[in-house]
DNA sequence: GCCTATACTATACACAATGTATAGACGCAA
DNA sequence: TTGCGTCTATACATTGTGTATAGTATAGGC
């Protein structure tokens, strides 16, 4: 019964869904990392990822850029939540997929951290250390897991963008607007 | 390559662990879902999940009792963090465990629920409104995805506690301690 | 026209894991 | 002793992955 386990996403539903045969995945991508990874790049492109976190580098304030991080990720998971959902907990059992998905969610803490070190008002370690521990909290907050968690209680992809600027701007220790 | 996707959590290979065949496995729980049922309840037992939760309910404050609820969920999740883990993964791709899973989460919310009607302030249609989406946000962020999220990055149980503490008070609207 | 690379198909096989069926062994308690 | 609950042994059907290999179709360069 791995055919529910994988929940339709066996390599043979997918060649079936496309029209083609099994083999033709195989070799079009290798095989079911490869895929998975390929699904998710073009999530990622539909997304729009790629425009709007640069975005969030340019807002004049540490708070707007807070903004405008959580409003990009989560326009980004809200896009294809189902699937993207499907495809990290997939990711998240298979070692060879887990790797290249932590690889992703690396980038994203370093996006981050870019953010807060632009505003970092010191340089000692201490401050640094601040730094660090903050890009880590709104990380964890710009999850997809929070964010699908949030959007399980059937709210609105503008009522958590809403709730997570807040909580974000709260672990940013800022006054919570 | 099941065998890598499973991660060591087929029939087998816990049979084999367990020094007994694979048919007793299913004498005794039924299939892949019923031991991992089973796995989770004792899970929950030794986490003390039943024993530190109604604490929580006998704090002075509002403030306490979300303290104690967010560090009675930590000590749980850090419990059996990675094997949790996998269980959640596997949980939410497969249809039978899901359901159990979703009603499990769906407890926890209720119990988070009962201590901000205990607290809530007015009886209006906007009151009950409110606490329900506070619940709503304390339940995100005392879920076991975000806990694994943050322990990912190397933050001790204590820290976590802490932030995530910070955060759910901030998300009940109180000061920031 | 010919050749080649690319994309895809068709079969076939080995392997792992789930799940079902069935018959039997073992111990223990009424 | 008889019966029941627990566990084993064996066999089988099914589904999914992954690999190998031979073959088809088509478009582009020569």
């Amino acid at each position: 019964m791995e055919a529910g386990g994988s929940a339709e996403f066996s390599i043979d539903a997918v060649a079936r869904e496309a029209g083609v045969t099994r083999m033709t995945v195989y070799y079009q991508f290798g095989g079911k990392p490869g895929l998975l990874e390929a699904i998710y790049d073009d999530i990622a492109v539909r997304g729009e990822i790629g425009e709007r976190l640069p975005l969030a580098f340019q807002q004049p304030t540490l708070e707007a850029s807070i903004d405008a991080l959580v409003a990009a990720f989560a326009y980004f998971w809200a896009s294809e939540r189902s699937i993207i959902r499907r495809i990290r907990h997939i990711g998240a059992l298979d070692p060879e997929l887990a790797q290249s998905h932590g690889s992703r969610d690396q980038r994203r803490l370093e996006a981050l951290s870019a953010v807060f070190t632009r505003w970092s008002t010191g340089r000692s370690q201490r401050a640094t250390a601040r730094a660090k521990r903050k890009a880590e909290l709104i990380y964890a907050l710009t999850s997809f897991e929070v964010y699908d968690v949030l959007a399980s209680q059937g709210r609105s992809e503008a009522e958590i963008t809403k709730d997570l600027q807040h909580l974000a701007r709260a672990a940013a220790g800022l006054s919570t607007g």
